[in-house]
DNA sequence: GGCCATGATGTAAGCGCTTACATCGGAGGG
DNA sequence: CCCTCCGATGTAAGCGCTTACATCATGGCC
């Protein structure tokens, strides 16, 4: 098919321009389309281009537009379907604004911070994720290279886009208190991540305002399925035993409905659980888990809009951007089981 | 902190070389430490280096070395673990390597193809996922950089890597058979994908070999979760009615086992159900689901790592690589109900 | 003490593109 | 019919690096 392949990547702009009969001028203009070019002219380069199986350096372009056409992404893990749905999210918005994607996980990074400044010398902005690089950082990197954080606190000289966490907390909480349930307990800990943080601010706000004391301080565990069992351990062997448990994110409530229901404890009946991400498993377990469904693939596409309306200089409106989330009521906070087969976002 | 302000991005080789007072390549000699420098010398670069917040461009430096030290990872979307784990694992190895990665996500876009070349000109060499481009592509791109495939078919001149998929299949179905199951249905579309093919090519080896056949033709569903009330439907109404289900992934066999259980169909004794993937929610349901564990992380991790031997040509086997599955053995096959919480690599 | 090897550093070319500017050949108007 | 102007194309500079090669000082050696 291809005729020439003798060096090592034979076709540059010069092999094309010589094949067409042009200047490499003209090939570029050809394919840039920003200045006019004859008919003719233009179907030679083209059918050149064909012929060569022709696609411009990008590392030269770059070079010299003073551009990298690329987006990066700094997530801590792609562990469950949060970051990965963020990321399908953001990367079909890139691919949009024909922007590519790098991305650094950072967990089990030696050292984070590093990876992040040289991802900044290869993309025209960058969007970092909560728990990945210190505040300080970003705000080094974001003095050359545009920034947004993303489900983080906002951080002078970065856009921030994130989901509301706050009031669907409060939400939640008051949810339990509607069902009657006097001893909640908070199941996670806040300073581990702003997510945890601003959740237990909705939860602590929903109990003070009803004027009900939590059952006990914030379990704190991380946010694996391991924890289950630790915080099993916990409440069943407290004196003032919990009737409801507000955990971090689903994995650690799935985790610890099932540690529970093994060691005998009702629920939602002796007591109510409810977590956030609304998981896939959330709506497989018995009873169905209640839990906070937060717009993940919006998240990404928002961000890696922000991000390009900051890099083109397109005005954009200068505060964070926070999308709502949704509640989604099943059984185990107590409400009826229902039939709901209502997956997310997937179909799109 | 920083002193200099002025343009846009300006600090590039030469401001580091005018502030420690030395020429531009002596500044790229200590940072690449290719060459002896005097410790005076090397000092002063580094003082100036750390006071500019010097990162090299990387659009010149490819340009200057002829390399992108980037990865390419192409992939059909990221919806359950499976492509999360893997890119988990890639991104790991690739930056152990020093690479970074560049993601595209096929699913959705309007010019795959398309997508994927414009990839190959901005890194050295890309791995190529299943469902994303045709075969074709992948050759035509591979005689320009390296082409690691990945859970595909080997393609002339491109590498592969997979996970075992026709013995386990094989296991999977003698399992069923020693359970006493006899009238076993596949269900998937064995023409949708290699990996489903390959699964369905298991199934009716182990079929053949003990001289029972199937309850039916493969039902032809998609990957996705609403297809377990489509099964259900045709399963249910069918008058041979199957006494186990091979599921082609665990999504299919979890949303169809649900779907059985509300008919009112008794999961395992009516009928088993088995898939592949061990998502999450498998040791979750209850009957646990028996599936097929596959070795993602190590997946992505050993396809990063004969993409990045192809690239530096180093000694590879020229053979494809295909790695060694786990049966994860639940009650949804009849077996009795594990404690499991062996929980995959999360740990890691 | 002069000569050469040696190590440190500077000089400049070149990587493959884009693009401002120069050039050139008509078409159109006086 | 000549001049002007404009559209199409070529020329060349420059993007920020790396690196082969030249240069220069130095110390060891006879």
């Amino acid at each position: 098919m291809t005729t020439s392949q003798q060096g090592r990547r034979p076709t540059t702009i010069y092999s094309v321009a010589q094949l067409a009969g042009v200047s490499i001028a003209t090939v570029s203009r050809v394919l840039q389309g920003t200045t006019a070019t004859s008919p003719q002219t233009r179907a030679n380069v083209l059918r050149a281009v064909e012929e060569l199986e022709y696609v411009p350096l990008q590392a030269a372009r770059s070079l010299a537009v003073q551009r990298h056409e690329a987006h990066g992404l700094v997530v801590p893990d792609l562990i469950g379907p949060y970051y990965s749905e963020l990321l399908m999210g953001y990367e079909s918005a890139a691919a949009q604004f024909g922007q590519s994607v790098i991305i650094v996980i950072t967990h089990q990074r030696a050292d984070p911070t590093l990876a992040v400044r040289e991802l900044s010398s290869r993309v025209d902005g960058l969007v970092v994720a909560n728990s990945t690089i210190s505040d300080d950082a970003a705000r080094s990197i974001s003095r050359r290279t545009p920034v947004v954080l993303l489900a983080r606190p906002a951080v002078a000289g970065c856009d921030a886009v994130s989901a509301e966490n706050v009031e669907n907390a409060r939400a939640l909480t008051e949810h339990l208190l509607a069902h009657g349930r006097r001893r909640l307990l908070f199941v996670g800990d806040p300073d581990g991540s702003p997510d945890v943080q601003q959740r237990y601010r909705g939860f602590t706000t929903a109990l003070s305002r009803s004027n009900t004391s939590a059952a006990g301080p914030p379990v704190r565990v991380g946010f694996h399925e391991r924890s289950g069992a630790e915080v099993t351990a916990q409440v069943v062997g407290s004196a003032n035993r919990p009737d409801a448990l507000v955990c971090a994110n689903d994995e650690l409530a799935l985790s610890t409905m099932k540690a529970l229901q093994r060691a005998g404890v009702k629920v939602p009946d002796d007591i109510a659980i409810v977590g956030w991400d609304d998981v896939m498993t959330a709506r497989y377990v018995s009873p169905g888990l209640t839990t906070v469904r937060q717009p993940l693939h919006e998240l990404g596409r928002v961000a890696a809009k922000r991000l390009h309306e900051r890099i083109t200089g397109a005005p954009t409106a200068p505060e964070p951007m926070i999308l709502p989330t949704e509640l989604v009521l099943r059984a185990s906070c107590g409400c009826p089981e229902t039939d709901d087969y209502d997956v997310p976002w997937v179909t799109n």
